[in-house]
DNA sequence: CTGAAAGCGCTAACAC
DNA sequence: GTGTTAGCGCTTTCAG
């Protein structure tokens, strides 16, 4: 006593599609993804008994025989960041609408290279394609990783064979010390990221040659004790706006290569009695939301504009609709709010 | 002229390392995934054929066959918010280390079914478990998801028939509350989301009851014009401020329903030379890191914690081992900081 | 303890 | 324009 409205206790499968439209399930497989030649009436009659038996293809069973996943991974440092989760919601919305998984995976800061090959490991056939984010990566495993046919974009340090996006973090480092600089400031701290010395290929490393720039064109000798390394966040910032503060002949002003350390500066400087902007100036850079909460000057980027794009760049690679490779910069801005004034 | 370094061109099958070790394909599947039934010595031979030969099962045949893909997906309201990336840091550590992969999907925050049907397309047959972020669902939709024999759980709102991770909410919302009470403060705003009225089963409905219960305790009639809704970010608390700022007898102290709301109030307080705790005390919800930056008074919560427990439980549904519902409510704490302070 | 064989549900030649 | 068929690489009875 089959109703008429009973829903199939098991899913759909092409097959039972094929039979209710009395065609072959090759056809039905062209027409449900688009293919060319199939006629149309034949297409909506299976496109409509496909929605009638609420039919979904077997991801894993189409995957296998096509050998794609229309899955892509975006591997970040770690997720619990603000930037993290701007890059993820800018490669999310891309693949959401392309009708794209996004796997997302932490690789860890550790330079160990065991989270590395695990992440290789853990890619391998998975997905299709792969956004990294702010990672810096050895040629080999590039090429290992191109080398397994994935469609690869980068966020962040710009890396040779595959397309990049990011911003000039060079000029960055320029013109917040600038800013600086025209403020009166000669004294002028950096707080960065105690990262590994492949300074060349990493964001902060590419920051600080911005600044160490601007300082000598503006005839300033770099004073090396004028810099402090913390991690790459709040407390970071805290630790080394300690220090700074602490030494016989302080900077003016700081800058710290990223809005979180800077929000660290400025507890610790409220802590500390000491007043921003009239005793000591603070520039940030990324025009995190709270930025403009606490009046912070920083530079702004759209973060998960980048994310979108080197999304689209993977996916344009997989339709085989773009296949040059771009190096993309996204524009950059100075913010001035209340955090930096003219030196005293 | 076959190097022994040479890596093979494609990737290594099941079959290849059979013939390798000299067993069958149905042996070397059992030895690989730890099943009995093994000899120790044949185990260790397919194990090593295995890693020489780099051999990694391809996850699709392998989900095709099985029915499991050993991936869970976490559907969050919204990608690029502090909370959803303490979730989602949370599950992904609890994946990474069980060997599963893990797929972000937003569904928006727009009640919108349309979404929501998209979702559980989506989810179909892709994923072996589901952990829902502050996602209010109907019944049915939940029956539709535990029907398509998903393992799922859920952080915020407690949910009849799936595992939820949480905290209290009403007490959330007492604890502010009596907090501002026992500051002296009578007339306290509220600045909370503009959601659909389904007050009992979501979050801030439920911080808003306790709340008006912890005022009503007091002997306090609420006042329906001191609650502002906005939008659940910076902006929203901002705007909300503004409006509580602009009646003829404003309050005295506010509690924003979450931590980015209360920014927003700081934020605009600041503007419009409002002191505090001096003008007004401000309270918030979550402890997010910035809160010890702008000293701001709030209830502590460890989402991410949250986020793992969740991932646990879909993760012990799936392997059997834990079947029975739990409903795990996190301990919260009040943070006395600067942005409350007595009424004056 | 091990092997043979039948699928899992779909895609992609190739034939008609 | 449509159908036939041979896999994709694994898991899982069922024999032995």
């Amino acid at each position: 006593m089959t109703d008429i409205n009973t829903r199939p206790a098991s899913r759909a499968t092409i097959e039972d599609v094929a039979a209710a439209a009395g065609v072959s399930v090759a056809t039905v497989s062209r027409a449900l993804r688009g293919l060319p030649n199939v006629a149309a009436a034949t297409r909506s009659r299976i496109e409509d008994t496909a929605s009638r038996l609420d039919y979904r293809p077997d991801p894993a069973a189409s995957r296998l025989a096509a050998g794609r996943s229309r899955t892509i991974a975006v591997a970040v440092p770690v997720v619990n960041t603000w930037y993290s989760a701007q890059v993820v919601a800018g490669v999310e919305a891309v693949c959401s609408e392309a009708g794209y998984d996004m796997i997302l995976m932490s690789v860890g800061i550790d330079a160990s290279h065991r989270r590395r090959l695990d992440a290789k490991a853990a890619l391998d056939r998975r997905v299709d394609g792969l956004v990294l984010v702010d990672l810096a990566i050895t040629d080999d495993e590039i090429d290992s990783l191109i080398g397994s046919k994935l469609a690869v974009a980068s966020i962040g340090p710009r890396l040779g064979r595959m397309s990049t996006f990011g911003i000039d973090n060079v000029r960055v480092g320029e013109v917040a010390t600038r800013h600086l600089l025209d403020l009166g400031h000669t004294r002028i701290g950096l707080i960065g990221e105690d990262t590994v010395p492949v300074f060349e290929f990493e964001v902060p490393g590419q920051r600080l040659t911005g600044h160490t720039r601007a300082l000598e064109q503006a005839g300033i000798e770099p004073d090396p004790e004028l810099i402090a390394f913390g991690e790459f966040a709040i407390d970071g910032g805290y630790e080394a706006f300690d220090r700074l503060m602490a030494m016989d002949d302080p900077p003016t002003a700081v800058f710290a290569l990223a809005d979180e350390m800077a929000f660290g500066a400025l507890q610790r400087a409220r802590e500390l009695g000491i007043d921003v902007p009239d005793d000591v100036s603070v520039i940030g850079v990324d025009d995190h939301p709270v930025a403009a909460v606490v009046g912070l000057t920083t530079i702004h980027q759209d973060v998960s504009e980048q994310g979108a794009h080197a999304a689209r760049a993977v996916l344009s690679a997989l339709d085989g609709t773009d296949t040059e490779l771009v190096h993309e910069t996204s524009p950059v801005r100075l913010i001035e709010r209340a955090t930096t004034g003219p030196r005293r």
